[in-house]
DNA sequence: CATGAATGAGCCTTCATTCAT
DNA sequence: TATGAATGAAGGCTCATTCAT
C-alpha cells in the first residue's frame, strides 16, 4: 500500500483543495469559503474533500500553518545570511518584505486568522503549532539582537530587551503591510512609495538606537541585494517578473 | 411621548446593546456575533432590539463610528495643544496611548470592522462617516508634521512626504497595539513595557530623522504630562484609577 | 355616556381605517397590509387601532363586509326599477356595472378576499354575513328570472334553473370584470371596450335564451338611461365627472 | 452519476414536492404555504426541498408553469380538431372543461396565481413563460374566430373584434368555474348542473351572434362526443372513471 | 382612553457534516 | 474509494398582539 505515486498525488490534491480554499477565504471572507465552494473549485467531491481535511476548521487551520511555515523559512533562510549583526536584521527585513510581495494572499489571509477570532475556533493542539511558528520568527530576530549587544554594537536603552526591539520591528513592518491593504486609503493620505517608508523608518530606528555600523557607514542597498542574490534568487527572479509583467 | 426619562432610558439601552455586540464582537467574530446572542445579552428581545437598529449591518455600523468618533476627539483635542509641533506630535501620541489604555475594546473593534470585509457590509453613506473620521486623523498628524517642516525644524529625507511619515508613526504604533491583544504571547517573547518601547520607538525615529527638538533637548515626560493634565485631566486620572484598582 | 359627536367621532375613525386598510390590501396584498402600516396612515396609534378592531382578521372581515354591503345595496336599488322583467335584469347589469366602475377597490379587494383563502381566516359568524349579502344579491335576479317565467316573457330550456341563469349571467360579468384587472393584458389580446363587449354579451345571451321584450324590441339604451338617472343619479354624475376629470 | 433510476426518482420526488405545495397553496393562500410545511409534507427535510427548489419563489413558479402549460397543451390538441370553426370552438370548450374537471387544483392554483400579486414576485423571465401560455390559448380562441369571419360564417357586430369575442367566452367559462369552487354555495343558490349550464350558454351565445352553423343545425353532443374520442381518449376515460368511481 | 415599546413564534434560507450507494 | 443527496440546527428578520404608563 501507499504506492509512491499515490502518495504523490494526495498531496497534490491537498495543495489543490489549500489553493481553492484561501482563494475564497480572500475573496469571500471566512464564512464565504463554504465546502460546498471549496468542492465545486477542485475536481473532486465533498467527500473525498472530507478525507483530506477532517472539518472546515480542520482546512483553516492548514491555511494558517501554510502561511506561518512559509513565513518562518523565509526568516529563518535570511536569519543565515552571512554578514554582521546589523546585516543579518536587514536580511531579515528584505525576508519578509520578499514574503509579502511574493505571498500577497498568505499574508492576508494570515491576518484574516489573526483577526477576526478564527484561530479560537481550532484546536489547541493545531494552534499551537501556529503559535510556534510565529515565536520561531521572533527568537531568530531576538538572536540577532542579541548577538550585537554581545558583540558590543547595540547597547539597548536602559528596559528595552532584545525582545522589545523585535517586537517593535515586527509591529512597525507588519502594521504598515497590513495598513497597505487599501491601497485607495494611502494614496488619499499622501503615502508615497510606502515599502521603501517602512525599509527606512527600520533603518532610521536601529540608527538612533545607535546599532552599529549605522546605515551611513555601510551600503544599505548592497547588503539587501546581496541578500537577495544568495538567499532567494529564485523567489527575487519571480518577484521582479510578476513586476515586470 | 419624549418623556425625558424615557428616552434617556432609551439612550442607556441603545449604549448597552453597543456593548454587548462589541463583546460578542471581539469575542467570537463578526458571525459569532449573532442578534440572537445580542439579544440574550441585553435583557430585551430580539424584537425589541430591531426597534433600536434595523439590522445587524446597523448595528456593527454604530460600532464602527463610536470607535472612529471617540479616536478622531481624541486626535483633535490633541492637535490643539500649546507647544511647537514636535511637542504637538507627542500629545498626538499621548492621545492615541490614551484611547488605547482607556478603551481597549473601541481600539480593537476598529481593527476588526477595519480588517476582513466587514466594512463592505455597511452601506456607502455610513462607510464614508467612518472613513471621514479615519481620514481625519491622518490629517491632524500630517498637519503637524508639515507645521514643523515650515518652521524649518524638519527635514525630510528626499522621497518622503508628511503624509508617509504620518503613515509610518501610525503603522508603527496600531501595529505594536495590535500585537499586544495576547499578554501571555508578549511576554513569552520577552516583552517588557510594550506602551513605553513604542513611545521610545517613535522618539527615537523622528530623532533619527533630526526632528527639533530632538528628545534629548526637551523633557520628553514633562512635556506627556502636561499633555495629559491639560488635555485629558478626566481620561488620564480614570486611567489612573484603573490601573491602581 | 355615548354622547352623539363622539359616536359619530367614533364612526368616522371607523372608516379612515377601513379606507386605509383597503388601500394598503391592494397595494401590497394581504400581508403587505400590517397592523402597524395601517397606523401609521391612520392619524391614531396601533392600540386605538385595536379599540376598533379586535384583530387583524377582523380588519379584513370588516372590508369584506363593506364591499359586499355596498354591492348588495346597488342591487336592491335596482331591481325596485320600474319595468319589466327584462327591463330589472338589465338595471341590475347596469348596477354591477356601476359598482365596478364608482368602486373599483371595493369590487378588487372583494376578489383577494375570495381568491385566497383570506375568508377561512374569519370567523364563521362574520363569514356567514358576508355571504348573506353574495345570497341576497343571487336571489334578486333568481327573482326577477322567476318573474319573467311567471310572466311567460321567458321560457328556459329544459333543466336549467332560474338560479342558473342567474349563475351564468353573474359568471360572464364577474368573471370578465375580474380579467380586466390588467390592462395591458387585455390590450395585448385585442380586447376593444371590454365594458361594452359584456353588456352585449348579456343581451345576447338573453335573447337567445328568447327572453321577451328581445333586445331588438326594446331600446337598450334608452333603458339603462332611465335606471341610472332614476335609480343612481348621484352615482352616475360621479362616475361621469372622474372619467372626464 | 445521473443513474436512470435515480433521475427517474428526483422526478418524482419534484412532482411529489408541487402537489403537496399546490395543495398547501389552495387551502391555505399563498403565505400558508410555507417551506416548512411542504418540508413536512413530503418525507423529506427542508435542506432537500432547497436542492431541488433554490426558493419560495422558484416553486410557485414551478406550479404556475405547470398549470400554464398543461392548459395550453390542452388548448393546442383541441385547436387541431379535425371540423368547421364553429365545431373546433366546440372543441376547445370541450378542452377547458376537461382540463377543470381533470386538474381542478390546477385550475383553481392558477387562478391564485394570477390574482393578487403572486405573479409579481417570480422573476421577469419566469413570468414571462407563464404568460406566453396564457397568451398562446387566447391565440388559438382568437384563429379560430377569425377562420369562422373569414369563411363568412360569422359576422361579427360592429366594433367587437375576434380577441374581444375570445375574451368573452373566457370570462364566462372561467367565471364560472371559479364560482363553482364551494360547491355548497351552488346548492343554496339553486343552480343546477353548473358545466352543463356553461356549454350550454356559450352555444346560446354564439347563436345568437349567428355563428353558423348554429347549434340547431349540427349535433352539439355528436361534436363534443367526437372531441373527446379523437383528441382526448385517456383524459376522458380518467375523468369518466373518476366520476363512476 | 391613548400610546408605542416589548414580545416571541414563525418565516425563508444556508451550510457543515454524514452515509447509503 | 468517490459521490452528492439528505439532514437539521442556526441565522437574520417580521409582525400580530399585549400592557404598563
Amino acid at each position: 500500500m501507499a504506492a509512491p505515486w499515490k502518495e504523490r498525488e494526495l498531496q497534490r490534491r491537498e495543495e489543490e483543495i489549500l489553493r481553492v480554499a484561501r482563494q475564497l477565504l480572500l475573496d469571500h471572507g471566512y464564512f464565504g469559503m463554504t465546502m460546498d465552494r471549496i468542492a465545486a473549485g477542485i475536481e473532486y467531491s465533498k467527500g473525498t474533500l472530507y478525507q483530506h481535511f477532517a472539518s472546515k476548521e480542520d482546512v483553516l487551520c492548514a491555511l494558517a500553518l501554510e502561511s506561518e511555515v512559509k513565513r518562518k523559512e523565509f526568516f529563518e533562510r535570511a536569519a543565515q545570511f552571512s554578514g554582521n549583526a546589523r546585516e543579518r536584521m536587514t536580511a531579515i527585513g528584505a525576508a519578509y518584505e520578499l514574503y509579502f510581495r511574493l505571498h500577497p494572499t498568505y499574508f492576508r489571509s494570515e491576518q484574516m486568522i489573526h483577526s477576526q477570532e478564527l484561530l479560537t475556533k481550532i484546536s489547541q493542539e493545531r494552534r499551537d503549532q501556529v503559535m510556534v511558528c510565529g515565536a520561531r520568527c521572533h527568537e531568530l530576530m531576538t538572536g540577532i539582537i542579541a548577538d550585537a549587544q554581545t558583540a558590543r554594537q547595540l547597547h539597548l536603552p536602559g528596559g528595552m530587551t532584545p525582545g522589545t526591539l523585535a517586537f517593535i520591528l515586527w509591529s512597525l513592518t507588519s502594521g504598515a503591510y497590513l495598513n497597505m491593504a487599501d491601497p485607495g486609503h494611502l494614496e488619499q493620505m499622501g503615502v508615497v512609495n510606502a515599502i521603501e517608508a517602512v525599509r527606512m523608518a527600520c533603518q532610521t530606528l536601529l540608527d538612533g538606537l545607535g546599532w552599529r555600523p549605522l546605515s551611513s557607514e555601510h551600503d544599505y542597498f548592497a547588503v539587501a541585494s546581496r541578500a537577495y542574490a544568495e538567499i532567494f534568487p529564485k523567489e527575487t527572479a519571480e518577484v521582479f517578473l510578476a513586476a515586470n509583467r
